[in-house]
DNA sequence: GCACTGTTTTCCGCCCTGTGGAATTATCCA
DNA sequence: TGGATAATTCCACAGGGCGGAAAACAGTGC
């Protein structure tokens, strides 16, 4: 581990954490290195131009450079979604035995767009490309429940619900009130709302602004899918999804 | 300049250039650095989660740590529009003598958002927070210039085009036409098209994202500001604002 | 205007740490 | 199995980074 690359990290990161400009000071209390060499270690970030210093206040802040080279990055192939939740799929569906679908915000709809199968012999089977209404299926729902209020109203007021089984939630209403519980757990159910028989859950995930791009989900028979069991996975389905939120640079606390 | 960290730098960089992942022999070109110093510093790189290496191919790409950072650092105030188009504005203001302003996109409208007045006794004066439609001013026929043509094609199918001036553009086609050459020159001109005796030259300004988000403007009394200096003013407003967007993070060359 | 306090910035000799060539190991083809 | 290519690991040297301390610089109160 090289020390002086090691410890400029630090310093990055101190002067990204908050959202005001510090003083050198300030960052030697934060990361505990000597005076010296944080404002060494600065000089060369801010040369760099991955810092930068108001004239003015004397005050470091991050640089403009931090944020070029990340937008390149967040290109690179490493960071395609689909890439990224190959092997949260992977683990699902090993830990589950049912099928794993990641699926990808497309407009007002949903597009299934990876999948790993079960292996079980009656087993889930939904063509990869597929595009499925956001408010009958579990992945749509977990979506929508990331949507801030505004957009989902928007979303609410262009669609037309129309229900595809006896079960399927067609009221802007009864979505409303069922969008609520799931931010609060983090994952939504679907209990037979697309297609009798069929039972999935489901967890959102967020891209480096917050916004909700996609959803990974679980689906099998109701025969091996019962409502009890789609619940109990949700924790699971949650985590996966949140690991893939943090991959694409996604940062929990303080997102603005 | 410390070394190692400038070499890491450029290590990293060279790792967020492309969307492929690189092998360390690749970097060792690029870089010019000796093949066990590559080694060394990306290790630490990968250890702090500003690189990752792919366990199968071996080969090298850019960590989700330098994503997350980014994404902090932009919350910062230093990145905040308003706080990068102040030097930007003085500078505007004070080369013409004209007012300049700071236009932010919200919905389908524009929110004056900052300015700076003319020395002038007669100039041009809105009010900070004022909001308008964005196809009867310079500031917003730029950002409509820097939409994509399907978000274009929304708004005119949205908006109920409104003839405030004789000069007003107040048909779909005479916009979509205007904002082609807007496009290739990079600025946009109100002559008189919102109110009489008024003339402004603007241009857009791009996120990260490469998404447009706002605007500048020079705008001033026809008195003084003649179509001609307003055309002749565009570069330099195009100018300001793309320093403006690099600020922002934007990267003009590939944003993808 | 002047001393005082809390900064940031600069300096420099010591020595720790990064350097890079070369040896070693892993991996991929044929 | 063996040969080529690339990635790791190793190690002795010395150059670069270290950090304490001094100097320069605001900002504040008297």
């Amino acid at each position: 581990m090289v020390q002086s690359l090691n410890r400029a990290l630090d310093v990055l990161e101190a002067l990204a954490a908050g959202s005001d400009d510090v003083g050198i000071s300030q960052i030697t209390a934060r990361t505990g290195l000597p005076l010296g060499t944080v404002h060494r270690l600065l000089s060369s970030l801010v040369a760099r131009g991955y810092a930068a210093q108001d004239l003015e206040t004397r005050l470091y802040g991050p640089g403009p450079r931090l944020l070029e080279v990340a937008a390149r990055a967040s290109a690179s192939r490493r960071f395609s979604l689909s890439r990224i939740a190959r092997p949260a799929l992977l683990g699902l569906t090993t830990a589950t035995g049912e099928t794993s679908n990641l699926l990808v915000l497309n407009g007002d709809e949903a597009v299934y767009s990876e999948q790993v199968a079960s292996p079980h012999l009656v087993r889930m089977f939904t063509e990869v490309g597929q595009r499925v209404p956001l408010y009958c299926i579990g992945g749509g729902k977990a979506m929508l429940a990331g949507f801030a209020d505004d957009q989902l109203e928007a979303y609410l007021d262009r669609t037309t619900l129309c229900a595809f089984t006896p079960k399927t939630k067609a009221t802007a209403e009864s979505l409303r009130h069922e969008l609520t519980g799931v931010r609060e757990q983090g994952f939504a159910i679907d209990d037979e709302e697309r297609e009798v028989g069929v039972c999935c859950i489901a967890a959102p995930i967020f891209d480096r602004l917050g916004r909700c791009v996609a959803a990974l989900s679980i689906s099998g028979p109701t025969t091996r899918m019962s409502r009890e069991r789609a619940l109990g996975l949700g924790p699971l389905v949650h985590e996966a999804a949140a690991t893939c939120s943090i991959q694409l640079g996604f940062h929990p606390a303080e997102s603005g």
